[in-house]
RNA sequence: GGUGAAGUGGCCGAGUGGCUAGGCAGAGGUCUGCAAAACCUCGUACAGCGGUUCGAAUCCGCUCUUCACCUCCA
């Protein structure tokens, strides 16, 4: 019951088996963060989705290499030619200079990243690194007839690349035009022509010398010239989110497949934004939700199980109260796993190809995570039964601890460690907690066995009061902190 | 105006021609001194109107509603 794995391709919009070009290598690029602000809930999806992207495909064996970039090239705030540069104007504000917005920013996602066990990519380059590589490119398409430079400024021209449009379906530029929102420029022949390489202006700070004078590069250039420098001219996947389609991306084929004459992207994967309301979230919009102030809240952990519960190329739809009833959710596969961990061995059995199978099936059907999850809990559910009715046999229960470790863990990464979950806390107070906490159990136990229920359940309460939770199991007395 | 999505039970959220999604919340039960946990049972959902079909939430058409992109945005 072997499936292969099949990816959605944004470009062609049907399902397409994955062959990647280089057989058991497959190149990965993900369109990054611009690191001028704390990453919010929407920052968590995509990275989070791509994170499964690549465990999974890890896991089926595939050497990944994976490339993510730091946009640290502030582009514009408002359109192409106008407005400020967003990084430039956080430094502004924050009376720094833009290369330690930069620094901070960048420092601060991968902390968040970090904390929702998002993997580092391979590498990790920023626009500003490669600034020559971003000239070279430009240069490239001058020679090839594919741009041309205009007062300092560089433009693609549309009209020399066909298909130019052809992933967002805006390939009629004049209709285009009709209700856009851009105004003309005089200088470039077309208004559909995207600039490659801006003149700077007086007072800009971000600027580098180049062939047509000072300037910095244009807002599509960084990607495609590090994509093709680290995993070569044409790619097996690109992701990013859906709003990037039209005009990023496909700038990024124009001016790729234009300067190369090859394939840009093999299949493009785009996810899905998240919502308030029904209303995207956004930095533009002020109803974005921070993560560093939620993961007080919640653990990042349950964030993470939150967006894998909804399939990537959906919207997912913010409130408390659904990530509540997520954590919830979670509390229990934890408190299976380690349940699992601790149990006596038994003689039961568990079918453990069809859960395997059933799992494989979904992941490889487009990453289909909350399937997935679903999976988990049927599983979670027969094997919560079968220890209840006196556990597993040596084999199965090994058997289904890998499972748990595989799936829940190595790939979907929404299982707490071992030893998370069976350390608790290390060191001397901890100790002494243990101690105390041992004394108190000891006298509940007296009280119970002497039919005084009275105390024995005040000190329950009072317990619970401060966060420790006791229950009698079959197994015995356990008790665990819960978090407020 | 153009380009693309989507409307599923109290809530979140999969599926997509016939066969249980799953989670949360709720009801009943087993277990327990009681709780908690776990397990068992239950809820007759697919925006509306037509059409295709032996059979449609799933395909087609129309209508309504929502969202994204067309300006930076994961």
């Amino acid at each position: 019951m072997s499936s292969s794995l099949a990816i959605y391709n944004s470009l062609s919009r049907t399902k397409e088996l994955f062959e990647p070009l280089h057989p058991g290598i497959a190149t990965v690029y993900v369109c990054g963060p611009t690191v001028y602000g704390h990453a919010h809930l929407g920052h968590a999806k995509s990275y989070v989705s791509f994170d499964v992207v690549v465990r999974w495909m890890r896991h089926l064996g595939l050497r990944v290499k994976y490339v993510q970039n730091i946009t640290d090239v502030g582009h514009l705030t408002d359109d192409a030619d106008e407005g400020e540069d967003k990084i430039q104007k956080q430094a502004r504000l924050e009376k720094t200079e833009p290369m330690e917005i930069a620094q901070y920013y960048t420092r601060s996602f991968y902390e968040d990243m970090d904390r929702l066990g998002v993997q580092r990519p391979n590498i990790a380059p920023t626009a500003t690194g490669h600034i020559p590589e971003q000239i070279a490119l430009v240069e490239r398409l001058i020679e090839t007839g594919h741009a041309y430079e205009s007062d300092g400024n560089v433009y693609f021209d549309v009209n020399a690349f066909a298909g130019y449009g052809k992933l967002s379906g805006r390939t009629d530029q004049a209709a285009l035009q009709a209700g856009g929102r851009v105004a003309e420029r005089s200088d470039k022949r077309n208004p559909s022509d995207f600039a490659l390489w801006k003149k700077a202006e007086a007072g800009h700070i971000m600027k580098w010398q180049s062939p047509w004078g000072e300037g910095y590069p244009g807002w599509h250039l960084e990607c495609s010239a590090m994509s093709m420098k680290y995993l070569g001219e044409t790619i097996d996947i690109h992701g990013g989110g859906m709003e990037n389609k039209f005009p990023h991306h496909d700038c990024e084929i124009a001016q790729s497949e234009a300067a190369t004459g090859k394939p840009y992207v093999r299949y493009w994967m785009h996810n899905n934004m998240v919502t308030v309301d029904g209303v995207k979230m956004g930095k533009s919009l002020k109803n974005f939700v921070n993560l560093k102030e939620l993961f007080d809240t919640f653990d990042p952990l349950v964030i993470r199980f939150f967006i894998l519960q909804s399939h990537y190329r959906s919207p997912l739809d913010f409130s408390e109260a659904a990530i509540k009833a997520s954590q919830t959710g979670f509390e229990k596969l934890q408190e299976t796993y380690k349940r699992l961990l601790e149990a006596a061995q038994g003689s039961g059995t568990l079918d453990m190809a069809a859960f395997e199978t059933k799992i494989t099936d979904a992941l490889n059907d487009d990453f289909n995570t909350p399937v997935a999850i679903s999976v988990i809990f049927e599983f979670v559910k027969a094997l919560n039964g079968a220890l209840d009715k006196g556990g597993l046999d040596a084999e199965t229960a090994k058997r289904a601890q890998d499972y748990l470790d595989t799936y829940a863990g190595e790939v979907l990464g929404i299982q707490k460690s071992r030893e998370e979950l069976l350390a608790g806390e290390s060191g001397e107070s901890a100790r002494t907690l243990d101690e105390v906490m041992a004394v108190l159990l000891e006298l509940r136990k007296e009280a119970r066995a002497n039919k005084d229920f009275a105390t024995s359940d005040k000190i329950r309460d009072l317990l619970l009061q401060r966060g420790i939770e006791v229950k009698d199991t079959k197994e015995g007395v356990i008790w665990s902190k819960k978090k407020a």
